[in-house]
DNA sequence: GATAACTGGATAGCCCGTATCCGCTCGCCG
DNA sequence: CGGCGAGCGGATACGGGCTATCCAGTTATC
């Protein structure tokens, strides 16, 4: 609340200089690919190192971390807010839901701090945390897709966050490696949440790059020696 | 290999004094409930605490961490091997596979210390990875299940640790709340990977515990009034 | 009762994060 | 074109949490 902003913009002052403001771009673009591929836990120097600039520069443009991570995601919560919406106004809540699915980690996927903002342990991210707006929007497609009888008449809300929470944590390991790995776990998945027949299911992925993504999770060394350092 | 040990007991020295021996299994055992609840993370400090005994004291029987956790882990670790050997001698694949999946998931979401140990990025963690034993006996029960028919043909060996650490990443959010969610996803999940009809699915969740442990996991707030605090 | 094993917990040392500070640079406006 | 203040980099303060050490005091044991 100290200085008014819109969506992270400073809109009070008179216009940056030109060199400021061009370092301010640099370092949100920085900010973003950093937290996207790293999460929210990247630290601003290697943020400042990536954007060309020292420290201080970041710390001048944004009060803290926090409005750094609000200004670099900002446009993602809301496509991500545009996804739920879309998935709502779907006709059948069936294929909402699975839109809803898929899309929203289509994005959650391809960006682990936004994965970490929207679906970890934050107090209050974002002004009044974002994360509270999409619970409405899945309360309501269950319960329509139970009506049409489309998912088992026992799923809940919880199920599907759970079901998003386990996805984008094996999504987190895989991003650059096997960005749509998640996809054969989401439809394995929702095969089972579907009330009558299975749905198409991927097919596996590559043997060795699935291996790969186990070995970076779990450090279990796959088949192919340890080799180098 | 600096003093011969079985199991993590050492062998060679005449027996420790009677305190001593009686503060050695004071830390042990804190160790494991300590582990068990709060992950590998936890801090020496803490189990020193927990066991009534000062940090210098642990050092002085275990020369360090890893030592410890050795120590506490050791019998987890055996009792996990017990059940990927009985899931083997299962007579159909298929049984010896949910045996497997359903046991193991027993031992690692009631200790989160064993599921860190064995499915976190952790080098060497005991003398030579215990953790490279299961691959094997994963591969043979899918093969053998594939070939009797009850997976789908494309059900791969990283399907099961994936599932694995999907699943049991939730457990670990949810322990000492409903220690038994993760059966339910686990089943929603294994109704996918079976080749014919749909398996038993357990009952969802009590809605408030469900919404507590999302609560936890991903600090989105439930219905109920943030309060306290 | 002598002795050496044992003890607790203060503390050293490390790593890694956020955030600050200050002497210097350089874009902008008169 | 020149001077001034916004802007700059990055060394550094500060804090928290961890593993591991050290040593003066205690106590089981023979």
């Amino acid at each position: 609340m100290t200085s008014p902003t819109v969506r992270g913009t400073p809109v009070d002052a008179r216009p940056l200089r030109a060199d400021a403001e061009r370092n301010r771009r640099r370092i949100v673009d920085a900010a973003r690919e950093v937290f996207a591929r790293h999460g929210l836990e990247a630290g601003l120097n290697e943020i400042a190192r990536h954007a060309g600039v020292g420290v201080g520069t970041v710390y001048r443009r944004f009060p803290d971390k926090d409005s750094l991570v609000a200004a670099a995601l900002d446009e993602e919560v809301a496509r991500m807010l545009a996804v739920a919406d879309a998935a709502q106004r779907s006709d059948d809540a069936w294929s909402g839901l699975v839109l809803l699915l898929e899309e929203g980690l289509v994005l959650l996927s391809s960006n682990v701090g936004l994965r970490d903002l929207l679906l970890s342990q934050r107090t209050d991210p974002l002004d009044d945390g974002p994360e509270h707006l999409f619970l409405p929007y899945v309360e309501s497609l269950v319960d329509r897709a139970r009506v049409e009888g489309t998912v088992r008449p026992d799923v809940t809300v919880q199920d599907v966050g759970m079901l998003w929470c386990m996805v984008s944590e094996l999504a987190r390991h895989s991003v650059d490696l096997a960005p749509d790995a998640w996809r054969r776990y989401l439809a394995l998945f929702t095969a089972g949440l579907r009330a009558g027949a299975v749905p198409d299911v991927p097919p596996p992925l590559d043997e060795e790059v699935a291996q790969e993504v186990l070995t970076r999770w779990i450090g279990l060394g796959g088949t192919r020696a340890p080799g180098a350092s």
